[in-house]
RNA sequence: GCCGGGAUGGCGGAACUGGCAGUCGCAGCGGACUUAAAAUCCGCGGCGGGGCAACCCGCGUGGGGGUUCGAAUCCCUCUCCCGGCACCA
């Protein structure tokens, strides 16, 4: 080869940061609305730790092969980043370094936009925004305000979680084992004023829209299901004997009511401590509170419970029932108190058990009666109605209907729906954060921050301790205000919102981030939007819940207040694995990450990117390998050398192909077209990287076999196509050798190619022929062959024969194309 | 406990609607080039057996059973692994 002495050798820092600043200068990825089909692929935003990891290098590769093919497809394609910049490690940073958060914050940013550059993701830049910007959060400032006119926004109480040593509330996430992830002292439950979101309000909404979230995962779906949690069934009210007053029960079991023989309530039930009050039991009332408080979450608590000495009345029966506080009722759930049917119903089972109580029989399964005296478990399945009166020997599920009726005739029970789902506390007691803009005055009470005085600015000069409160407590310039109603003195709420507030509508944003008059632009937000939402979304499946949930409610907020014409944010789904690395997800604790900068430095980008893509397929947990990456480096090599090697065989580009091929020429020509109609459709419907990869990985290995003797106008076509496939998982690369191979004009423009379906025809192809189901031989046959031509060729295989014998061929199932199976 | 996902060579993973199990990559082995190494290139490769060889036979997709001409794929059942929720009334 005397021309390979002369073929540089595959240097990707210098290709990666020639063609991305090219990009750069050209605006390439830049886009505005317009014409054309428009598509809005994105990938869930980063928090601005300070570096980028493996797991972000694996979500932003996959969103950029779908953007970058969508493009090339002739699509208009948004593609946006920013950041998610609000939130905790930013202002613990601050306590434990000095740094001021915003400092740190943009810092941080500024590190990992260079760092998502030297990647090559085919961005909008212009559009980058920052949650911690004034110009992002007044517009959640504002729909706050909108949320609180129409009470979709409200004050309430409710049990947080509180730590005593950094007084402050904490997240659920951040309570580790019942005890706080900071200082490692036990958590407790404290009734608190908090701000909530009413998402509860769209619960039946958003479980009803699951069905039509077709484009996403199954798993993903039945998640948030669950977590919505509807359960069917009735609130039943027993009036309180002797006194006014009544406990509302809520239950799914109404078939169950005659079975009652008590009633109990949650320790934190406001009943609880008034129907014990002045007597011997209050104080331990007060102790069973205080222990289910502090026990951990995950244990299993015995169950425990104290009479209260009070009775209630049946509603249907007008029996007395007494009532009980038990440890296992949860005060967050339907009413906070349940009607006790020992027999039908486990908890109420161990608890009747536990402390002596009657247990009454009066669902009758099929089969071996039930007996109070011998029963070792509840029995939770339906039956017939027995020591129900009226009801007697009704089916369950008719018997709920009926007694659901009878009550709501006295006035005494409805039929009731109740969720697990439960409103969303939004407010922190936290400086890094958007200010929630509300005063509070001493004549007028809550007053919201008129809209013409948006944005609440956070105050840059803070003095953070790590003592606990909200350290905009302290700062008198940002508390002390005058009403905006009445003049008079006001304190300004020093809360700031959870940081899910933020990225609960970010995507939206995208549309106008430049827009300081309207939080989108009408036109912008049609053409991107519209009534679609976002075309593709990619993310961690740790979001299955948290950020998914909240979007889809914060996107119908905004719809019912106006702004966008949307019912759901996001058509499409795809949640991708983590990264794992020696059995375990890669991360700074274990001690087991892989720098992506590293990565760069020693293999390049496109290296990193394509071993990411190639190693599993997107959903999959990503096993890393050391020498996998080797791999695709290796690839990326031999790529590198065939093409420089056959440059000067090429035909021009864009020259004609021979009217008649040879038989190379032929084969390599469909191989091309094969491999088109494969990967276009493992990138464009599938979404498996790792098979369009493989595939691509197989025509260069032919390509390689024949460059030295093919047509060089079909070698042209081979080639060329080999690139335009890659352009979207290793840009830099196909850019740099689309410019070798002898193109004037960029592969960013070179477009799609098109499987030609002509060159797939093959004239005789090879079938598999089974003799009772097992492989006896491979016929080569005419594709257009007759049935008694492909079993006479069949049959005149050696194998074949021996296997059929004398026997006669009983039936033969032909699967045209396939294999041929004889049955003797 | 409930819900969901998964189990295929030494490893990551292919096999689209039931039709040649193991594409591609990694690791491995043999060879070429080299004084040598690296890099690169060529070849071999599920397991067991037969054959100088082309090839042939048996077994084989977590275990057991079933449906089918034919099962990694569908059905039943069991085991193990991962994830989510969890006294949810």
């Amino acid at each position: 080869m005397a021309g390979e002495a002369s073929i540089p050798r595959y240097d990707p820092a210098a290709v990666e940061t020639k063609w991305q600043e090219r990009w750069e200068r050209a605006r390439t990825y830049e886009v505005r609305a317009g014409d054309g089909e428009p598509v809005y692929v994105l990938e869930m935003f980063p928090y601005p730790s300070g570096r980028i990891h493996m797991g972000h290098v694996r979500n932003y590769s996959i969103g950029d092969v779908i953007a970058r093919f969508r493009r090339l497809r002739g699509e208009r394609v948004l593609h946006p980043i920013g950041w998610d910049a609000f939130g905790l490690p930013a202002e613990n940073a601050a306590i434990q370094h000095g740094a001021h958060p915003a400092r740190w914050t943009y810092d941080n940013i500024a590190n990992m936009r260079a760092q998502l550059r030297r990647l090559g993701f085919s961005y909008d830049w212009s559009r980058e925004l920052a949650t911690c910007d004034p110009r992002y959060y007044r517009w959640e400032q504002l729909f706050f305000l909108r949320m609180l006119e129409r009470g979709l926004a409200y004050k309430g109480r409710s049990q947080v979680n509180w730590c005593e040593s950094c007084a402050t509330v904490l997240a659920n996430e951040q309570v580790v084992d019942g005890r706080c992830w900071r200082c490692d002292s036990v958590v407790r439950l404290r009734e608190l004023e908090q701000w909530f979101f009413r998402i509860t309000a769209y619960a039946e909404e958003l479980l009803r829209d699951l069905d039509r979230l077709t484009g996403w995962p199954e798993r993903v779906v039945t998640m948030q299901r669950n977590w919505i949690g509807r359960s069917e069934g009735a609130e039943i009210r027993f009036p309180l004997d002797g006194r006014p007053g009544e406990i509302t029960a809520f239950t799914t079991r109404p078939d169950t009511l005659f079975g009652v023989t008590f009633v109990s309530i949650a320790p934190e039930h406001p009943l609880a401590r008034e129907l014990v009050a002045g007597t011997e039991r209050a104080a331990a009332v007060e102790a069973l509170a205080e222990r289910a408080r502090l026990s951990a979450r995950d244990e299993e608590l015995v169950k425990e419970g104290v009479p209260t000495g009070a009775f209630c009345r049946h509603p249907l029966t007008g029996e007395r029932v007494p009532i009980f506080v038990a440890n296992f009722v949860v005060m967050g759930y339907g009413t906070g108190a349940v009607m006790g049917v020992p027999a039908h119903d486990q908890r109420d089972f161990e608890f009747a058990r536990a402390l002596g109580l009657p247990i009454m029989v009066v669902i009758q399964p099929e089969g071996a009666p039930l007996d109070p005296a011998t029963m070792t478990e509840a029995w939770e399945g339906p039956g017939r109605m027995v020591r129900s009166g009226e009801f007697d020997g009704l089916p369950s599920e008719e018997g709920k209907r009926r007694v659901v009726a009878a009550l709501a005739a006295r006035g005494a029970g409805r039929a009731a729906m109740t969720y697990r789902l439960r409103d969303w506390g939004v407010s922190r007691q936290r400086y890094w954060g958007a200010p929630i803009p509300v005063v509070y005055c001493e004549g007028c009470g809550l007053v919201p921050v008129p809209e013409s005085d948006l944005p609440v600015l956070l105050p840059e000069d803070v003095v953070l301790t790590g003592a606990g409160g909200s350290p905009l407590a302290g700062h008198a310039g940002f508390v002390e205000v005058a009403c905006p109603r009445c003049r008079g003195r006001a304190r300004r709420e020093t809360d700031t919102f959870d940081t899910f507030v933020e990225s609960s509508w970010y995507f939206a944003r995208y549309v106008s981030p430049w827009d300081d008059g309207t939080p989108f632009d009408r036109r912008e937000l049609d053409y991107w939007l519209g009534t679609r939402g976002v075309d593709q979304y990619i993310g961690g499946i740790e979001h299955a819940v948290l950020h998914l949930l909240y979007a889809r409610f914060f996107t119908k907020v905004l719809r019912d207040l106006g702004y966008v014409a949307l019912d759901e944010p996001f058509r499409n789904l795809l949640t991708q694995g983590m990264v794992i690395k020696d059995g375990a997800k890669m991360s700074k604790s274990k001690g087991n990450v892989v720098d992506p900068d590293y990565l760069i430095e020693r293999y390049g980008a496109d290296t990193a990117r394509l071993f990411c893509l190639f190693a599993a397929p997107p959903e999959r947990d990503l096993d890393w390998s050391d020498q996998g990456v080797e791999g695709m480096s290796r690839f990326l090599g031999r790529l590198w050398r065939l093409v420089w090697t056959v440059r000067d065989r090429l035909a021009p580009p864009g020259a004609p192909l021979p009217g008649t091929m040879d038989e190379t020429a032929r084969t390599l020509h469909r191989r091309t077209h094969e491999t088109i109609q494969r990967v276009t459709e493992d990138v464009g419907e599938r979404l498996r990287f790792n098979t369009a990869i493989a595939a691509v990985m197989e025509l260069v290995g032919a390509i390689a076999d024949v460059q030295d003797d093919v047509d060089p106008a079909v070698l042209r076509e081979a080639v060329d196509t080999v690139l335009r496939l890659l352009a979207p998982f290793v840009p830099h690369v196909a850019a740099e050798l689309w410019e070798v191979a002898g193109h004037p004009d960029w592969i960013d423009r070179a477009g799609w190619p098109a499987c030609d379906t002509s060159a797939l025809v093959r004239e005789r192809i090879e079938l598999p022929v089974q003799v009772n189901g097992k492989l006896r031989g491979r016929i080569l046959v005419a594709v257009d062959a007759s049935v008694d031509d492909i079993l006479a060729a069949a049959l005149a295989d050696e194998n074949v024969r021996a296997h059929v014998g004398e026997r006669p061929v009983r039936k033969h199932v032909l699967v045209p194309g396939r294999m041929l199976n004889l049955v003797v």
